[in-house]
DNA sequence: TTTCTTTGTTTAGTATCTGAAGAATCCTCG
DNA sequence: CGAGGATTCTTCAGATACTAAACAAAGAAA
């Protein structure tokens, strides 16, 4: 007598791959009990990746005994990805490989979605493959990311008839979150959220192994948290959001009111404020904060410790087990930032505390993340079972007979 | 050609039974366009569970120009479940059908877990049972909630021994979100999160369908949201969690301080504090209130306010489509704290606006979710697919060789 | 060498899905 | 009213992807 099926081929080949990207290197007999499956499947699924290339085997590890396991990795080079971070005036452009390393990078200022820039951007997308010589039916497709993905629905189609790529659209943080998940040695069930600072102030959350973007794909909007019911009034109308507080927009802003910290870091804002991106004052103040400026630094420790604050009720509310630090900001800042969240998340939270890292990428970690999900989808299609729409009698006649 | 398998059968059952227990009443053809299963796998599917007897063919709907659909409810009186509420001074004992109604339920006043309870709760349990002359092996298990269930788990065996009942355990304010998305009428893959008030403050959280509850089982801590940096201390050790400042005890701390309203409404809690549970002095606040008494009133208002404030912030961060109020003190005083709560998360939320419901059967929530996650865990077992445990080396040889 | 342990593969069997054909039911229109 | 069409539901053969268990291979122990 057999047992019930578990899964479907698709699902188990997608599980399976998932298990050894998680581990990095892993052994049949270690996907057998990893699985739950039985060794005969996995020797048939194995051997599928392996004739795909998706799948390498690398040596042996020490005996127990008996056989030595053969072990499993990874092919990196078989597949590649292209992420692209559409950031407020600064397009990056990275290709990455299964492993979600960066194999070729490009950084290039520019503007927003545009139709004139539809054209360049597939020239860059070209020399960033050419640069390394991979064949194009090697390149799984290319992961598009912004703060807003919405207002990119048709640009993003345009891109990928001007590419040949299917292309992928989401929000920067959850991108930062899944390119940390997949290629930073995450566990698979893992539950933690990346917060992203650039521009702006971001989440993306991942729970239990599984990405968060709610129902309208707004999840993770961290930046109207409210830390002071009588704090100064935000854009969304609310007082005291941790982005008024908080955000480089203030931090920045607070500088550029301070005329000698302007002139100590160099700031141009207090006199073009509109020209002057956020983000080149907020790596000059961050710059000055290094040097020993002690307004600057004072600046960003204020802004820490209430991203902390916010962070810690976050951590609460959603169990965390891991934080991370991405984005542009924490890559300058990242130094004042993780020491102030360290205090207030790994001290005493009650019986959970919360591990705070800084990413290591954490510069491009937006453009990386949106490879990653391009190899999440394309690799690892979540296995969604049934499609259970909430619409159920929207088909159904509307009127009940008897 | 017949393509791939999807899924198991148990959970191909369970997705099934799942769509017509959300859709309240569907065909056969309804379930084929909302599973992407043919027909002839709903027709075997749909036979089984009419065998079992858990679904029933209740009338037809009007023909759309061929022959009419038969429509497929579920069988309600076919299974039952126990739910059971800890709660600090107090015993919540209700049976419910498959739909989640309560079809008979026991208040009693109780101390905690101890040995002696067990016997006397195993009475109470068979009371109940016998009260509407149900057959036990009609019952599906006993679910067993409290604020912190990790501290149950002997208690629940020795429970489960004395009922001859399997036992599952929780958080009461999990159970309470997972009652309404039993029973409310919830689509299968909403987002929403139960507030919960009963002598603490408690969210469940249910994204997508799928209950959250974090890593350690600790999700929904809402209780630690900071609200003011500078605020009073918590117990946590932390300033400003939303606990103190608006939780049920802190506004009963509050009206105690103030004499004329401890007059007016009746506290015994001025002389002896200990002795007197929140719950029945919150009562007592929430009926001087509804009574005209502006103190209670400005009391419960300013509460609702810090509320509606780390409500609005939780919403913003998990992109909810719906906020539930329940527990015994919204039972009691959801009509000061919904108006506020609405205003704050109905209006300009940006874009995504969250509608507030005050549940209709706030007072025994938690019980009745009890019972709901019985019928979940025992109708619909969430297909996990592949075990992907994180620790996955660890059962592999430590030792790389080549 | 022989024997044991552990790892990985092959093979036969089976559960569960799909596709397609067929049966049943109801409406419409001459 | 009865034929034809539309829709719903069932049946059944076939395909797939799993399990169990026997088998083969590789190394350790003795």
């Amino acid at each position: 007598m057999s047992g019930p099926a578990r899964t479907t081929h698709a699902s188990t080949r997608a599980a399976v791959l998932d298990l050894i990207r998680a581990a990095g290197m892993i052994s049949r007999v270690g996907l057998v009990n990893a699985s739950g499956l039985t060794g005969g499947t996995i020797s048939t699924v194995v051997r599928g990746l392996i004739d795909e290339g998706l799948v390498a085997e690398t040596g042996h590890a020490e005996s127990t005994g008996g056989k030595r396991r053969v072990m499993l990795q990874l092919n990196h080079f078989a597949r590649y990805a292209v992420g692209v971070h559409l950031d407020d005036a600064r397009i990056t452009y990275v290709l990455t490989n299964l492993g979600g390393a960066v194999v070729a990078r490009i950084s290039r200022a520019g503007s927003g979605p545009d139709e004139a820039v539809v054209a360049k951007m597939a020239r860059e997308v070209a020399a960033l493959i050419d640069s390394v010589g991979v064949e194009r039916d090697r390149i799984l497709g290319l992961g598009l990311v912004a703060a807003r993905p919405s207002a990119l629905d048709e640009f993003g189609a345009a891109l990928a008839r001007a590419t040949g790529l299917p292309v992928v659209l989401d929000n920067d943080a959850t991108a930062a979150a899944i390119g940390e998940h997949w290629s930073g040695g995450v566990g698979a069930t893992s539950t933690f959220a990346a917060l992203h600072m650039g521009t702006g102030l971001g989440a993306g959350v991942v729970l239990g192994g599984t990405t968060h973007r709610g129902p309208s794909g707004h999840a993770g909007e961290i930046g109207h948290t409210c830390l002071d019911l009588d704090g100064p009034r935000c854009s969304c109308g609310a007082r005291g959001c941790l982005e008024v507080l908080a955000g480089p927009g203030a931090v920045v802003a607070q500088a550029r009111a301070d005329r000698a910290l302007s002139r100590a870091a160099g700031l141009v804002g207090g006199r073009t404020r509109v020209a002057t991106p956020v983000a080149a004052d907020f790596a000059a103040i961050s710059r000055a904060a290094r040097r020993g400026n002690a307004r600057a630094l004072a600046l960003l420790e204020r802004s820490a410790r209430y991203l902390a604050v916010a962070a810690r009720s976050l951590a609460n509310v959603l169990d965390l087990e891991v934080l991370v630090l991405t984005g542009p900001s924490f890559a300058i800042a990242g130094s004042v930032y993780l020491p102030v969240l360290r205090a207030e998340l790994e001290g005493a939270v009650g019986a959970h505390p919360v591990s705070v890292r800084l990413s290591p990428s954490a510069a491009s970690a937006s453009a990386i993340g949106a490879a990653a999900i391009v190899l999440q989808s394309e690799l690892v299609p979540r296995q969604q079972g049934l499609q259970l729409p909430d619409d159920l009698a929207a088909d159904e006649p509307p009127v009940f007979v008897r």
